[in-house]
Order: structure tokens, then sequence, then C-alpha cells
DNA sequence: CTGTCTGCAAACCATTTGCAATCGT
DNA sequence: ACGATTGCAAATGGTTTGCAGACAG
């Protein structure tokens, strides 16, 4: 997904193109650090050096109602965004808080007794790991 | 685990019991629901009328930190926690917001490639499952 | 020109904190 | 009695909202 065609998106439901839409845009699309409304508009700032947070979060909400992101609590505090919307899990590391995207081979749930989830729709999933990872579990070595 | 072993536990840390403290775990040991804070002050409020919310908070902390309960970001605004602490994924229905457990009956990672998560530690994962449940599917369909 | 969109500031809500009074040991 | 714990009310931090002015179509 590029951004323009993020903007065609938005055209055909109605939506203005506004250049704070486009620098929110610009932020997003192909961003692999799950990033949160404010780092968003510390990004989309220098695309656009006026654009309000308020905006950001508006913006963000009409991209989750169209499925163009997906917003999640990883961390506890504050959600995250997350422009890739194809099914996949995540690795949060403890230390550094940072996110790693995990792909997943098969079904996800295929480790769920048929009978628990049977007459259930299942609409999505999300599954994240956490832990430590590999380079906070190497300077950790380092250190002590 | 029962509410007495719950309070020796405390004790061997060095808790004081107190009456608030027992009322926090009348209300959150075997309770299946997945309550929130407040919730949980609802109900500790039966057992000592004057217990305020800050106070279930200060103690969801002392037993998170013990691994008595576990906190999870549910339904993206607010915390909901859950005494079983043992290994189990979650369906939560988008219409009712009720949330079930589900037992796992293996890895949950095992369709994760080896390589993505090779030289990471991991020590826990959150399985979320989301869709409709069947009582929603059900009163759905009567309904339309 | 019209109605949408933005920016601001205030409102909100869950959670945390500071502190004086209270209570468990 | 002593220090841990509580309750209150205020602070916090992320997100939402109301509204007047700005701007895209």
């Amino acid at each position: 997904m590029k951004v323009e065609d993020a903007v065609l998106l938005l055209k055909e439901k109605g939506y203005r193109t506004t250049p704070q839409r486009v620098a929110v845009l610009k932020a997003l699309i192909g961003n692999k650090h799950h990033p949160t409304a404010e780092q968003l508009h510390k990004v989309a700032l220098k695309s656009y050096k006026s654009i309000s947070l308020a905006t950001v979060y508006n913006v963000l909400q009409i991209l989750e109602d169209m499925n163009l992101v997906r917003s999640r609590p990883f961390s506890g505090t504050g959600l995250h965004y997350d422009p890739d919307t194809t099914d996949h899990a995540h690795f949060v590391c403890n230390k550094c808080r940072k996110i790693y995207d995990l792909r997943m081979v098969a079904n996800p749930w295929g480790s769920v007794p048929g009978s628990a989830v049977k007459g259930f729709k299942i609409s999505g999933y999300d599954i994240v790991l956490h832990g430590t990872c590999k380079s906070c579990l190497q300077s950790q070595r380092r250190v002590r």
C-alpha cells in the first residue's frame, strides 16, 4: 500500500484530501516500528509543520475504520498503531519495549480444543509473545 | 488457590493482613469474569463497606508482583484482572464484550517460524481471539 | 460558497500519587 | 508505639470532544 492508494481510498469514501491526512499517511504507511499516536505526530510534523495531535487521532480513527491500520494496547500504556493489517503476531521485549513482527505459518489457534470455540465466529486474533529480545540478552551479558 | 493461602503468601512477604486486602482477595480469587478494577471494587465493597478504589489498585499491584493475578488490556479501554495465572488464551466477543477462557493443548507458538524467535527468550504469551460468541450469534438470528 | 476539517483547550476516564490519619503487629 | 496501610483528593497521561475559524471541493 502506497500513500497515493490510501488517499484514493479515502476519496472513494468521501473523505477530503487534506495535507494533514497526507502527513499522517506518510508517517504511518510502511512504518515498521508500531508507533504510538504521539510518535506519529512527531513524524507527521516534519511533513506538515502545524498538525495537531488531535488531528492525528482523528485521522487514525478514520484509517482504523477503513482497516488501513490496527491499534493495539501492547505495552499496557498507550495504543500502538500498525499499518500492517495482515495476519501476524508480535513479540514485545520487556527490557527495551521494542515490538517485533512474527509471521505465523499456520492457523494459530490450532491448539485450541475445537469444542471450546465451537459455535463461535472467530474474526481475528491477537498473539503477543513477551520476553527478552536478542540484542537485550546480549547487552545484558556484556554489562553484568 | 484459596483466600487463606493468598493471605499466607502475603504474610511471608511481609505484607500485613488488612481487611481491605482480604476483601480484594475474596472478590478476585475464583472470579471467572475477568473483572476490571472498578468491578472488583464494587464486589469488595460487599465484604468491607468502605474500601476505596485506590486501595483496590494498590492491592492488585502487589498481587500482580506476586504473580497471583495478571492484568491485561483486553478491550482497549481499561485493564482486566485474571486470577488464573496458568497458561490459557481468551476469546473476546465483540458484541457483548464478554471474555471467555480457552485452554490451549500445546505450544501455541509452534506456528511461528523458528528463525524468527531464535535467540529470543520467551517468557510468556497473550493470545486473544475475537469474534462473536455463540449466544450473541443466536440472539442476532432471532432478532433479524 | 458550503459543509468538512482542523486546532485549540477543555473534558474525560482509568490509574497513580502525596500525605495525614488510622490500624495491624 | 511504630511503621505499614488506607482514604481522600489532586495529579497524571493518553485519548476524546466541542466549537469557532480555515480550507478543500
